[in-house]
DNA sequence: CGTTTGTTTCGACATGCCTCTAGGTTGACA
DNA sequence: TGTCAACCTAGAGGCATGTCGAAACAAACG
């Protein structure tokens, strides 16, 4: 990994390190964006947003991929291809056990957006 | 009313409009997912993050053009298709005063893209 | 009225993304 | 061992996006 040009990296944000603050308290450096913006082009697909939801939702904290796939009117490989940008994101884990694949949510980065989204009224305007 | 899955518009969002449960908590319904995907889509490049972070927290809760564009190498017209793209998801508004155009941040449709991902500690796991 | 300054639009090109089909890999089971 | 099911990878086609330079538009100012 030689893209170390922030301090912080995606293994750290997905283990809920915190990052900065709000997108509207100060304005976050060139590296953040580019660590984060990735994440949120991700959840940038109608098809990424209900595959992370159906995800983090599922009952037992992880889902198959037999159960993901029939909900949708995509062919199995391009499933798997979102899902893959999920992972690559860092927004979801894989694991297989036996036959089946399982997902599990990465609760950790998905609070960093949120918390990088999030107005806070006490926010001064000026 | 308190059930809206389809009937919202980005309007609705921006106005500050509650959309739906947490991620986390429910599968989102498809028009949801269509509805806020390209906010987030918006979201998904570096550029347009720092811009949507300097917009957010400038003082005065709004910026001038001016002051966006020498904070980039870029030039003015890709500052400018950014901006665009910002305005077409509802995440910001523009306003021309004189010679200079101001933006400023539409904090319910941010509002409600953090909420979306906020993982509740209670969210049940089984 | 013409010039200057700030901002957006237009046209063009390179790159990247979404989707598919085809084929490969892994694991279960008779 | 052979076969089948589940899942992923590889490659290609078509469309969208990021970026630029040039030009158009808008407002202020002399």
């Amino acid at each position: 990994m030689s893209k170390q040009t922030a301090a912080l990296t995606l293994t750290d944000l997905s283990a809920g390190q915190p990052c900065c603050a709000p997108i509207a308290e100060d304005r976050i450096p060139a590296e953040t964006a580019a660590l984060l913006a990735p994440a949120f082009k991700a959840l940038g697909d109608p098809v990424r947003l209900q595959l992370m939801s159906m995800i983090a939702s599922a009952s037992g904290g992880e889902i198959c991929v037999c159960d993901l796939t029939p909900a949708f009117t995509l062919s199995g490989p391009t499933i798997s291809h979102h899902l893959k940008t999920l992972r690559e994101a860092g927004l979801v884990t894989a694991e297989r056990r036996g036959t089946w694949v399982y997902y599990r949510a990465q609760p950790g980065l998905m609070a960093q957006l949120a918390s990088l989204l999030t107005v806070d009224a006490s926010v001064p305007v000026g």
